[in-house]
RNA sequence: GGCGAAGUAGCUCAGUUGGCUAGAGCAUGCGGCUCAUAACCGCAGUGUCCGGGGUUCGACUCCCCGCUUCGCCA
């Protein structure tokens, strides 16, 4: 059996949406697999979503529902994400799966045979009022260095001193407030300090599974000395209990890596194939790619953890940079950090696609999105020059020529050879065919920015060609010579369709179906042969990116993650309620629309100013002396409830409300309530007699935009 | 502080063992074409290759010092 690859990407914490940075690794991993299938190479493109973890456990319970049903919900909306960006995991798991339980409690078992996991006891940091021990991002207190106050357990923001929780001046749980106390626990390590684990690392790294800057990078931590690292958490924490030490779980971080191999052995199941044939065969060779932030836990532990317990070791790790935005790292506040979903509602996320392709290298440098460059990458490049030659040809046969190739005056297999440097066809296609081999080199090596370079070339060989032979001129005097230009330039983009495919896939296809061709491999020895036969149907393959569009998404972004501050304070919240509820309104009565009747038209833009989202009630309790109103504490995605008023008590039980989703006008401003402070109002539908919740069909998360 | 990366045309960048007049795209200017998504083709410039030393017949490329920017540091 040929060498067969299986390549991962990083996996997405199951506790927050897809954004513009997850997509650069997750783009990358997918045109690497597509290209490597399409060379030929079988490739097989294996994630999941990291279930476990203490934030995981804390959220969910703070939003009253299970951790698994937290879970379900980012995965499913991660995979929709994932979908409409066209990255097509061969496989897209959870760590929290049957699999993975029984290949970490496997992993587990052999580290203690091999006397690899020892127990050690060692100080936590233990909340007595929350009964659990916090980990270090759950601690905050002053900085021990430069008393800057509100930092983190383990690492000063301000200035950047490393120390351990109980260092911190006056230390406080963010979950209750409360000063935690030091309590011994008892936890499993992994003896990554043994010597042979150095020895080990240091041969794995010298075989190139990484880049060289991180190469150098690792061995300074190898040089350094390693450390026995805990593999245990005390509970309550949502991962899987270690069998035979009650009340500990396997840290997320040991069990979330091999949720790659979990998500093969899914696949393997689904293909009537064994696991060890993928994991444990000298066929497979294993890529994984990831962000500079994790090189530590896949450069260290994971292969050490893999060579114990005998699994294929990576052959490559893949370390890229992290993103920025408009050269700056991405910000809530300047409308940079950009969910997934809202750049797909405003820009084609292949725009996306092409773009990274074009800023993507080998090395392991940072990328920023610039959405000026986007827009003229996108504008100059896909469209003006690879869509427009489509568009031209396409069009210039199925108007003057019958839709119908000619032939070529060479055979296909002539255009293999090396180029000669005259100016002929035969010679151009010779162009062309090398082109697409030196691409064919450089999707193997990941160099997409040097792909979509080459892809420019051979865009330019059509044009130019095009541009010179002057079919319109030719069609005067000789139309089959122009039929000759013509079946010239769409086999040129033949090759592109062919070679943008791992880049743009759907763009790829239009255009393959628009020239009848197949694209089905990656292969330069299939080009020139297009001739002789009718044309397919031309379909217009991209559209320009407006900057309204891009200016849009940040719009959107500042107020889709813009903390909801009250507008003011909650005195004069109440005065300005009140001024809106009562009086201005209606002119007259005559004049004021019916409840029924039509109303006037709107902008767009009118309704855009309200902001509607998806809340889940989280408690319904009825106000007090008041037969109509019922006091809604609903989550919106924000840090915390939304306590809004509702006129829904005489016809809606409060059990019939929680944990049921409604739609909030999350933008209106508070009003008090039979002195209940409601902000937000929850949308009803009433025909004057009835009245009903206006409900989402489907389970989107709070705060999820209506629209 | 330590480690690392980067500094080349107005902008974004390419320059794999040191070698002929330092390149590409965009933007700018001029000209051409009309099949095409105001697209396409041709021509034209401009650079103390961050600064300073050094090695060499020769340095954007190698070495040292400095400046600036940016990452990473369990």
């Amino acid at each position: 059996m040929s060498e067969r690859v299986l390549v991962t990407a990083a996996l997405p914490y199951a506790n927050g949406s897809i954004h513009l940075g997850h997509l650069v690794e997750y783009c990358q991993a997918d045109m690497y697999v597509r290209a490597l299938n399409r060379l030929g190479t079988p490739a097989l493109y294996l994630c999941a979503d990291d279930a476990h973890g203490t934030p995981i456990e804390v959220n969910a319970r703070k939003q009253g529902v299970t951790p698994e049903a937290l879970v379900d919900r980012f995965h499913a909306e991660h995979a929709r994400d994932f979908a409409r960006y066209d990255v097509a995991f061969s496989n897209f798991g959870l760590t929290h799966s049957p699999d993975n339980r029984a290949i970490v409690e496997a992993v587990y078992q052999t580290l203690r045979t091999k006397g690899m996991a020892v127990d050690r006891e060692i100080d936590g940091n233990f909340c007595e009022h929350d009964q659990r021990f916090l980990p270090d991002r759950f601690i905050k207190g002053i900085c021990p260095k430069c008393s800057t106050p509100d930092q983190y357990g383990d690492v000063c923001e301000s200035c950047g001193a490393t120390y351990a929780p109980t260092d911190l001046k006056e230390p406080r749980c963010t979950l209750c407030g409360n000063t935690p106390i030091i309590k011994k626990s008892t936890h499993v390590f992994f003896t990554l300090s043994a010597k042979e684990n150095a020895e080990f690392l240091r041969a794995w790294i010298d075989s190139g599974a990484l880049q060289p800057d991180i190469a150098n990078y690792v061995r300074t931590w190898i040089e350094g000395g390693l450390r026995d690292w805990c593999i245990s958490r005390d509970g309550p924490y949502f991962g899987f209990a270690i069998p035979d030490r009650p009340g500990k779980f396997f840290y997320v971080w040991l069990d979330a890596p091999f949720g790659y191999i979990a998500s093969s052995a899914e696949w393997a199941r689904a293909h009537n194939v064994s696991l060890d044939s993928l994991w444990r065969s000298p066929g497979t060779r294993i890529e994984h790619i990831i962000g500079k932030d994790i090189v530590y836990f896949h450069t260290l532990f994971w292969p050490a953890v893999l060579n114990a317990v005998g699994y294929n070791l990576p052959t490559k790790v893949h370390v890229h940079g992290m993103l920025t935005v408009n050269g700056e790292k991405m910000s809530k506040t300047r409308g940079t950090f950009v969910n997934a979903a809202t750049f797909a509602e405003h820009v084609e996320p292949q725009a996306l696609r092409y773009y990274y392709a074009s800023k993507y290298g080998a090395e392991s440098g940072d990328l920023d999105l610039s959405f000026e460059d986007l827009i003229y990458k996108v504008n100059g490049e896909l469209v003006n020059k690879h869509a427009n030659l489509f568009s031209r040809v396409s069009q210039f046969l199925s108007q003057k020529l019958e839709n119908r190739l000619g032939d070529l005056p060479f055979p296909a297999v002539s255009a293999q050879q090396a180029s000669t440097g005259d100016n002929s066809m035969l010679d151009q296609a010779r162009r062309v065919v090398e082109s697409c081999r030196r691409m064919q080199q450089l999707y193997r090596a990941r160099e997409f920015s040097q792909v979509v370079r080459e892809l420019g070339v051979v865009a330019d060989i059509g044009n130019e060609f095009m541009q010179n032979a002057k079919p319109w001129d030719q069609l005067k005097s000789d139309p089959e010579a122009a039929r000759l230009t013509c079946t010239f330039v769409i086999n040129v983009c033949h090759a592109l369709a062919m070679y943008l495919w791992p880049i743009i896939p759907r763009f790829a296809e239009a255009g393959a179906r628009g020239l009848g061709c197949s694209i089905e491999r990656m292969d330069a020895s299939l080009l020139f042969a297009e001739r002789n036969r009718p044309l397919g149907v031309f379909e217009r393959m991209f559209d320009r990116i407006d900057k309204k569009a891009t200016d849009a998404i940040i719009e959107a972004s500042k107020q889709s993650l813009a903390p909801q501050k009250p507008v003011t304070a909650p005195v004069q919240a109440a005065k300005a309620a009140a001024a809106v509820a009562k009086p201005a309104e209606p002119p007259t009565k005559a004049e004021a629309p019916t409840p029924t009747g039509p109303k006037e038209p709107i902008t767009m833009e009118q309704f855009q100013t309200v902001d509607l989202r998806v809340g889940l009630v989280r408690r319904a309790e009825p106000v007090a002396k008041s037969k109509k109103l019922m006091r809604l504490e609903i989550d919106l995605g924000e840090p915390e409830l939304r306590q809004v008023v509702a006129g829904i008590a005489h016809v809606y039980r409060p059990e019939q409300l929680v944990d049921t989703r409604v739609v909030v006008v999350a933008n209106l401003k508070p009003a008090t309530l039979m002195g209940v402070e409601s902000r937000g109002m929850v949308l009803a539908a009433n025909d004057g007699q009835a009245l009903t919740l206006v409900r989402p069909e489907a389970a989107l998360p709070p705060g999820s935009q209506v629209r």
